[in-house]
DNA sequence: AATGAATGAGACTTCATTCAT
DNA sequence: GATGAATGAAGTCTCATTCAT
């Protein structure tokens, strides 16, 4: 369901093969995960779907932890690369781009797998720490990218306010939709754009 | 960190006293569940927690499960009857209200809805039919009273889609603070505000 | 279904009311065994069913392993009884008797509950020292009352053998009766008569 | 105690280990079924006597359940097979042999079909209908071989009930002498020969 | 006499991880 | 590199028994 990445800058043939290894470890447990949760996707299972012995995946990783560290960083990494393919966009755009993009998440089931996958994210990341710096590290990125969009590209005040809501307001349609796919998504949009062009223009007032 | 409930309308001592006991597991349960994930938390150490044998906390629940269960009823419970306070509120106040109602689940770290628990149910949600189900019960009945507000009182078009955005945005905020607890909440809310006003006023062009 | 017994030879309406409890927790209980077995019966199942709480069972029996007991006891003293009634049988009636005696046990479901209960009973007595001498004990007694028939009132030689015989195939006819209910049962008894026949007869030649 | 098979058709030498281990999981279970009964031995003991731990049990069985179909399975093939050899007697000698037979029964302790085991198997499947499945696809087998033989080779009529009774006459015997190795067995063996006679020849008159 | 709340040991089972091959 | 046999701790749940009321 999801096997794109080859971060590798390998070379040699057999650091290829490695990292092919470690993609389709990375992929068997992502889909194990979405299915049962963390805790209840075995290495057993996660083996047999990678087409691995269960042994064979510690060669790889040091535990099933490192595995689950491994696919928030890979996920979160896509994550925050979505946000930054706005920086290029120019001024003009960028309101009608942003709200296509709200448009995207709303249309597209792609986001149910990545958006389940969240969700056991985040609720692991409130008890294990080295998950929640990951995760932190990633929003810093973002956040970073989003303010100084706004704050330098688009010139507005309260650039930090924006970006939260902006934030809070993506993560939370995503969530909804994944539970509750009967929405009717389309309704959802003209809304959407009108929310997100009052956000990245200057109508503040209170 | 939770212990509020007495839903019991008994009369008998030994009726009254099920009913506390059966808030003891519940709040240890909830304790444990937020510290250490539904899977995390062994029945020992709820037990403990609880001031009770593991046997005997099976004599007020059947299953592990249902426990789980019996904490999301009590928790989405809680998450309805905020939003139902909403209908006896008069139209002219309703924008404000909604507002305040922003700030507040900003500022509160308390509130069960943005609890921990609360991602800890939803990724559970995600596989547990059974937990879909209640949320899913809770939902529409949270959605429905919003709708009705929003065509009937406000005389607004589109109800759907307001409530669905609202419902987001307002997850999302929750979700989304607890994980940044570092986050300046106040500066957040002049923005919220804003948009709760466009949402709930018909200023609705695309 | 089987609660006829009331040895007790009470005279205080407290001792007899003491008397219909325990018998109504044995009958409880055999009901119990035969349905769940000896370890599948839980007090609690038991309680239940002889309208009674789990802890005033332990007011009229020590364990469960002594409600066991008395049922074995209760339940093979009517076996023992069974097979006394023979005594008092004149000598030409008894081959014909016994014959009859065999055609019951083929034709009535009755022994069936009492059948299923005997191989609980068997299976349990081969561990459980009490239970195994409860069992010899009453074996003795018929074996003997038996034994004395063939030599003495029949004028049998070998009479432990014809007895050992007798009692294999009345045991192993109900046991297999019980398993195999389909058994057209009618068909087996010219065949009976004919073996009891021989083995209450003298024509043993070898 | 019990150790024979190595029904394995395996050459690979994993396999062939797989099949040892299996084989000692099975011995050891029947030793502390015997010992302690189906439910008394844990699978802790059981893992003990195995010489392995109880975890790897689970990798060649499902569950307790299937350890028990396991050793029902083998134990019923075994006495289904002794009873298979049958068939290939001549006419003449059937009677000598099924008479011997009831010698070796009554003389040798080992016989499976008169074991312990047995009993604990019997009491089992009055309400675990897997194994009375088991029992009932061995005895079905062991009763039309029987018929067969009766009516086909020996010309006899009513096979049906002469099958039946022997079958109760052959259970009984075994059950009892468990119970009772304090019997002079080999006084009963005329007695038996003589009643084999009789159910094998044709004086059949009521 | 009678209840049922309460206990805690022990049952079966799962699973991350290691290691010989 | 690759396997899967093997371990043992920990998980959920059951149950005979006790005791305050």
């Amino acid at each position: 369901m999801n096997s794109v990445q080859n971060n590798s800058v390998a070379t040699t043939g057999s650091e290829k093969r490695r990292a092919q290894r470690i993609d389709q470890v990375l992929d068997a447990a992502s889909d194990c995960f979405v299915e049962f949760g963390f805790h209840g996707a075995g290495m057993a299972k996660i083996a047999k779907r990678a087409g691995m012995s269960v042994g064979h995946i510690y060669h790889y990783f040091e535990s099933k932890e490192a595995i689950i560290a491994a696919i928030v960083d890979r996920e979160s990494d896509a994550a925050a690369e979505r946000f930054a393919e706005l920086e290029s966009i120019p001024k003009e755009e960028l309101v009608h781009v942003m709200a296509e993009r709200a448009r995207d998440m709303v249309e597209s089931k792609a986001d149910a797998f990545q958006s389940a996958l969240n969700l056991e994210i985040l609720a692991e990341s409130q008890r294990n720490p080295q998950i929640a710096c990951i995760l932190h590290r990633q929003d810093e990125k973002v956040r970073g990218k989003f303010k100084s969009i706004i704050a330098d590209k688009l010139g507005l005040p309260e650039a930090d306010a924006r970006t939260e809501v902006i934030l809070s307001l993506f993560g939370g349609l995503a969530t909804r939709i994944v539970r509750h796919p009967e929405i009717e998504r389309e309704m959802l949009i003209p809304l959407l754009k009108q929310i997100m062009r009052q956000i990245l223009q200057d109508h503040a007032k209170d």
